[in-house]
DNA sequence: ACCTATTTGTTTTATGTCGTAGAACAGATC
DNA sequence: GATCTGTTCTACGACATAAAACAAATAGGT
């Protein structure tokens, strides 16, 4: 496509709106929230990986959390060429949508 | 992903925009102006009939006409079904897009 | 008139990438 | 050790894409 798909630009807009609490179960606690749907698991930490490895994405580990199951997370955020690609697709998104003649059905 | 892919959109949006003038290459070359880069006749074709598959798309046959190469037009218009799709799809946008902080990178 | 090159259009084929569910694994606290 | 939070791995179906094949029409020279 060479433009973002549509998982990964939800995932990117995730990761933005989360910030310094953007990982992988955060992000899909957050998505399952704003489609009113769940998740899988891979399908958020694979994409997540591959964003990552495209540079749209930048990765930190966590030390250890003093919480219940507090294992180390791998958090993202958001890098300027991520927040490129963003812009790029919604200036195509606002064009494909534009001018668009009144919506009729005529049943043939 | 059950919301329409981006490309899916973007076929939906360019039938319902060319209205009775929306055929396979037709849609091609509007999508191909509107992103700037050259689709493959596959990347319109093939999903252009999954959509009319899933009945977000009705078709109709048109006759040969006086024209170099007439060959018979397949047109598409967006349904009822389709023009949904849209909506909701669109409506995912708008929250998703909402309330974002402003962007920062710090390298670290 | 014919014949073949050209044009417009659709279908088919083959392949790589993406999306997804779910199980497995890891490491912490209770 | 049971349970909780978190990540990685595995396997498979759906989607995206390029390019070739196929189809059916006209154009134009002879």
């Amino acid at each position: 496509m060479d433009y973002l798909t549509r998982t990964e630009e939800w995932l990117l807009l995730a990761v933005w709106k989360l910030q310094d609490e953007a990982y992988g179960l955060a992000v899909r606690r957050h998505l399952s929230d704003l489609l009113g749907r769940e998740m899988s698991v891979g399908a958020v930490y694979i994409p997540l990986e591959r964003l990552a490895r495209k540079g749209y994405l930048a990765t930190t580990e966590s030390a250890p959390t003093a919480e219940r199951g507090g294992r180390r997370k791998k958090f993202y955020r958001l890098t300027p060429k991520g927040a490129a690609a963003l812009q790029a697709v919604q200036e195509i998104q606002r064009a494909a949508w534009a001018s668009l003649p009144p919506f009729r059905f005529d049943p043939a």
